[in-house]
DNA sequence: GAGGTTCTTGGACAGTCGTCAAGAAATTCT
DNA sequence: AGAATTTCTTGACGACTGTCCAAGAACCTC
């Protein structure tokens, strides 16, 4: 039995092969939730975007749950990482505006699917309490983020930030949320109009 | 055959009747979805929360598609008025930076499932394209309020607003959005925060 | 190569979904 | 009142869902 007991047998000895497959899995399903929201999302849709039938997930995963939980924790280590290395070595404040408005735009233009998901799931977890704490850690990567670019900023131009941490992301969380759905209405100057709102806000919020 | 035709039965004469019962499925179907989220709604789920059978739904909606276009229609409606309402009659700039903080802390104490619903379906507005139009709509009321209570302040301080329209709901709503998520996780600083967040941004956008 | 373990398949299950149609019930009209 | 029409209920349908399982393929060790 213990043979498909995904639990029991994660902690096994050639525990690499099986956490290699789930996260093998998890992409393919990551790859899926992206592409149709979470609400469209079934095992045999997420099996047929790997090289697997749907049964095989059963065999790495306990139940649904269990696999969207451990996506949206597998999403969540691909954020911070992609976050934290947003390089911040800009030496003159309208050259570091720039990057950031740059960088927020060329994200957001190459991973839109990836970024709708992010939203999607969020809303989830207001319904759905097994993803809040997730949601909620991902989302303090993300105002790290934001607050490392905001500090650096302010300090370039010889002041301090004027308002709190969470106050900056969420100004800046509902600018590049509304630049992506504009721009997934292709809304032309979505781009550019994020580019712009982040200088703006860059030079309001210090 | 007209009779069982929801669109051809629209027009008719009694149309008082037949869009009073659209309207009334619609409020209840706009209850469930509230209550569970776009994604675990269904037809039963929408006829049980009403005093109808599940069939008669067909009756009055082509399919589900046009009854959840309905809703966010109505939904729509009901944003526009309730967001037209807020009054700005504040004759000091500090009193309707309170007046405003305290007004958006209010509806997300008192209506968090709706405010909820809304991030829901703007989400799936991502993905299926038949929503974007409606959500686009009640997105550029939402931006025009904001807009009326930043330029009043401005004016209050003599000054111009520093940003522009879509900059600043871009701002307001994620500040909005984050103290939702923070509200419906019990996080008791939520109110609070958001009230001194809207402050915050009022003094920077100007 | 044989034997045992691990992995994968594909089908079956019970339940739910949107949809539809037949007829009962309620309402309106004459 | 009865007849005609509108409104609503009930039950069914095919498709799809998550879940489970028997069977076999693939892999490894001896």
């Amino acid at each position: 039995m213990t043979s498909t007991d995904a639990v029991g047998r994660a902690g096994r000895r050639p525990a690499d092969k099986f956490e290699d497959r789930r996260r093998q899995l998890a992409d393919a399903a990551l790859q899926t939730l992206a592409a149709l929201g979470y609400a469209r999302t079934s095992l045999r849709e997420i099996a047929s975007h790997s090289d697997f039938s749907h049964g095989v997930l059963h065999y790495y995963f306990r139940d649904k749950v269990e696999l969207i939980t451990y996506c949206v924790q597998r999403f969540k280590t691909q954020c911070i990482e992609r976050y934290d290395a947003v390089a911040t070595h800009a030496t003159a404040a309208d050259a570091l505006a720039r990057d950031a408005g740059d960088g927020l735009a060329a994200t957001l233009e190459s991973d839109a699917p990836m970024h709708r998901l992010w939203y999607d799931l969020r809303s989830q977890s207001m319904f759905e309490e097994s993803f809040r704490l997730d949601v909620a850690e991902i989302d303090a990567g993300l105002e790290r983020m934001i607050w490392r670019i905001v500090t650096t900023y302010a300090h370039l131009v010889g002041r301090e930030p004027a308002c709190t941490s969470a106050t900056a992301y969420a100004a800046f969380d509902g600018l590049f949320q509304q630049a992506l759905m504009r721009h997934l209405a292709r809304d032309p100057a979505a781009l550019d109009d994020l580019r712009a709102g982040t200088r703006s806000l860059l030079e309001r919020l210090i």
